[in-house]
DNA sequence: TGTTTTTTTGTAATCGTTTACAGATAACAT
DNA sequence: ATGTTATCTGTAAACGATTACAAAAAAACA
């Protein structure tokens, strides 16, 4: 591989000058300048990103950090994030921590490890709850979830007002045995579920069944399917993300029940198949594209500037009332 | 930050030493190595990874180019790369190159300049035409797509075959007018264009229509949309990957064409939503996790042994027959 | 002209590791 | 006792860039 020396030499100058050059700093007499930049063409040199990261101790990395790619939720947001950080010549390392503090951990290390510029987050509950105690140091924008302790840049969108706010729509289409699945390793989950249990409460009713579960479809199918199967069968299902809503609705479809008729179902996150399923789904669609560009958009404006205030930014959900949960009206 | 240095020091070591002892080198006293862990415990200090590195001309980082994460498919594949990374000490840089040359160079180039350990790419039609002028000294692992110049390790789907199954399966149904939409960047396209090429020839009929498309829902809607008011309508559609499946599954429906009496469709890719739709859409469903496993399997085996030879792995996709192109049986 | 200032360039230190090499000590064989 | 080998440890040179500092050359000024 070519380096630096390379170009220093066969433009006949010292590595100082190329780098200058490179640089674009000021003090170069033009007809160097000529020189080095067509060594640096003719030989394609490249400047080693490692190199460059150890001497100026700063990396143009960033790291991204969310529980699982595959939620389209998170992969939505990763999506905006890396067309961001592509545009800014930044890199993006990816991982998982499937809600998981011990991989969280690791992934964190690892991220200050390679020293990455900034992060982008979306912390398991604990790590949330003992936010400073993660003892992180690289500008980091949280996302998804609230943090309660230290300073730090989050961008959100108001779980517990969306949660409220879908409540209210299943109320008041005349639905009162409520049963609601959360994700029961996020603040997340907790938030939406306030929102649930003040809805109901405002009418004087109560939760019928409340599950916190993981975030796969095959738990949302699972509990959807006891919850059919008990007693006082719910007449209505609230999945507060879209994995426990694919479960909730394929464990309807098994047991034969109409919607919205015998059950109305709604659920979080915009996906490509909650319009194209019969019915087609009520959900709450968040901003995800932009929640991911407005992180990557903070973390750069803190890596301009470190001093700027912290800031919290609550984007908000958006209902879309489809025919899922549409018992009375004719639409 | 802490350094080897300091550890070296409350050690009463040289660094030396303190490297050997993080490396398990042979050849330290177990009282030495002792005080060395003690020291590195006591001040929490973690090797710097960019300055490894650089020494070492080898990082733990490998690189995944993909042309939407956003497409199921490769979330999947990500999903599975980013797995088996993590288990063996590797980061994942991920990339988007959206079918774009110049873009896809570029993260190329960054990869390089990076100095991945490796990398795991689905190229574009461009790239995969031409590999070796991409000139890429990095251990490389091609998915998705054949190349047909150049060494390198392969992972793929028998796109071809693939196709021409669920082509044939069309066709036993009794449907005769068949359109198809393929991907219009990816050489995949075009072999699956062959392979419902080749079916239909086998059986004396021709394509009613073959478009060739970006990979957008959007895309897939307007020209189903356009099939469906075209003079001969077609009777049934064949979509070569998820987006554009989505999209033709809308236009059907704004259409009020009963599925799939009046029209049937079938696609690739399975994903959350196509046993959830009404009716199920038949599928070929691409083993998407072990996709990404056996590509980074395959990476990692070929770091170990650079000598090893080129293979090329091909996986078979799995025909799901649901109720959207059942016309006949009543199943 | 000599002095000061500005521009241009190179030398060498530095970032935090790993590792080739060599020196020191201990163990063993002759 | 002496040579040989194995074990342990430190010194210093890399890796490939950036940058503080100094020196040299050119320009500006008196």
């Amino acid at each position: 591989m070519t380096s630096i020396k390379d170009v220093a030499q066969a433009a006949g100058v010292s590595t100082a000058t190329v780098s200058r050059v490179l640089a674009n700093k000021p003090y170069v007499s033009p007809e160097v300048r000529q020189r080095v930049l067509e060594a640096v063409e003719r030989l394609g040199y490249r400047p080693n990103l490692v190199a460059r990261g150890l001497r100026a101790q700063q990396t143009n990395t960033i790291g991204l950090l969310v529980s699982d790619i595959r939620n389209p939720y998170f992969t939505d947001v990763s999506r905006a994030v890396e067309d961001l950080a592509y545009e800014h010549g930044f890199t993006l390392f990816l991982g998982n921590t499937d809600e998981n503090p011990q991989k969280e951990t690791l992934y964190l290390q690892s991220m200050r490890d390679h020293n990455v510029a900034g992060l982008i987050f979306s912390p398991t509950r604990q790590a949330s709850e003992h936010f400073t105690a993660l003892g992180l140091t690289i500008p980091t924008v949280v996302i998804d979830r609230a943090v309660r302790e230290g300073d730090v840049d989050m961008v959100l969108i108001d779980n517990l007002e969306a949660a409220y706010r879908l409540t209210q729509h299943l109320l008041e289409q005349g639905y009162t045995r409520l049963a609601g699945l959360f994700g029961e390793m996020s603040v997340t989950g907790r938030e939406r579920q306030r929102g649930f249990e003040k809805a109901l409460r405002e009418h004087g009713l109560a939760p019928l069944q409340m599950r916190f579960l993981p975030p796969y479809i095959q738990a949302g199918y699972e509990a959807t399917r006891a919850l059919l199967q008990a007693a006082p069968r719910p007449d209505a299902i609230l999945a507060t993300n879209s994995l426990l809503l694919a479960g909730a609705l394929k464990a309807i479809r098994e047991a034969g029940l109409p919607l919205p008729e015998a059950i109305g179902l709604a659920g979080f996150d915009e996906t490509t198949w909650t319009p194209l399923v019969e019915p087609p789904l009520t959900v709450i669609a968040q901003p995800t594209y932009e929640i991911g560009r407005m992180a990557m958009r903070m973390l750069l404006e803190r890596l301009e500037d470190p001093n700027l205030p912290y800031r919290q930014v609550i984007l908000k959900g958006q209902l879309l009332v489809r025919r899922s949960t549409l018992r009375c009206a004719g639409v």
